[in-house]
DNA sequence: TTAATATACTAAACACTGTTCATTTTGTCA
DNA sequence: TGACAAAATGAACAGTGTTTAGTATATTAA
């Protein structure tokens, strides 16, 4: 039943945008009372939250499936691709993890935000192992982490919140914007 | 009269955030019946619309302000300060011109994004400059703005949508985010 | 001054929203 | 079959953006 609620509410998400997302159109889609909802999650925000965490469930397979490849900077640059496809090709679901104000009330509620740090650490270890190589020898491994997240997070959220829109004028670079990115990223690294 | 409206309603997102600003409310404070609003702007679009304007003349003064540095590196460094700074004294200004969904659809309606252009072309000129003075040799200046701002706002849009909020374990970095940001962009820049 | 027009404003309604609660239905175990 | 717990519901509450028909108030023209 949980499930039932969590993919038609998805699935609601994914056609139809935030807006569409009702507990009264969730209800209405699985022939239920909306008051039934209230027996599996809290509120509306619980729903989300777990989708949040599915979300990060999905980009964390991703991201493990790249740690294979052996040279460090490489690593990090497929990480990092694999970060802006995820966002590029789900992007309600990333919506909901990374710019969404309902998850981010309920990580300031816990104090934790497990599946987020997850993916992080994984992203440090990257940064760290490049630093063994002999990379970011003047940076720290936390700063280069966070600017390197806060960079694609960037890009991927101008992208999804449409601010890059008009941008599509300069379709030179905007077409290959992830490429583009990674190359000029590659070009940083030393 | 608009102005009274728009300065309600940005004294509601203000002070007690999106949610805060309805129709009703907004009409209540001024003591006003809501459809009066509609005299004024079309729908409540607009009306987030034209705040998320003057935001933009907010920050654009700023950066305007610090356009008389000599130095190119030195001016493109403060000028990204006058950004950061800008998010994250006036976060709700912020949100609105970069994140909430209202204005992005107005964008890719209108086709056009004046604000937003105006100030992304002063950063474009900024790194320009840069170029003439023999740095980013081998970038080409709409990459090197655009991966700039994506990290700036990378940066501000984690925080002011509070996925930032559980990193304050490492305090010693995350305190002087926007100086150890800058330093960091500073060694980045040859 | 009066009549006509334009502007400003409103009450009421429409179709929604999340959420609660008393009540009923359903399922399970003794 | 009876008892108890779990699941589901209709109805209501208080809210939302927006529309519409109608009224009050200015402004302009004769």
């Amino acid at each position: 039943m949980r499930r039932l609620i969590l993919d038609t509410a998805m699935k609601l998400f994914i056609e139809e945008g935030y807006d569409a997302v009702s507990m009264r159109k969730i209800a209405s889609r699985i022939e239920y009372s909306p008051a039934s909802i209230y027996t599996y999650f809290a509120d509306k925000q619980d729903i989300f939250f777990e989708l949040h965490n599915e979300g990060f469930t999905k980009l964390f397979r991703k991201q493990t499936d790249v740690q294979g490849i052996l040279d460090p900077v490489q690593r990090l640059l497929s990480h990092g691709r694999a970060y802006l496809e995820f966002a590029f090709e789900n992007p309600q679901y990333y919506d909901i993890m990374f710019i969404v104000r309902h998850p981010g009330e309920r990580i300031i509620k816990d104090n934790t935000w497990e599946c987020g740090m997850r993916s992080y650490d994984l992203l440090k270890r990257n940064v760290s192992e490049c630093k063994n190589a002999g990379y970011f020898t003047n940076e720290e491994v936390d700063a280069v982490a966070f600017i390197l997240w806060s960079t694609v997070h960037g890009i991927a959220s101008l992208h999804i919140r449409q601010r890059l829109a008009i941008m599509e004028l300069n379709k030179d670079y905007f077409t290959n914007l992830i490429e583009n990115t990674l190359k000029l990223i590659r070009n940083l690294i030393r």
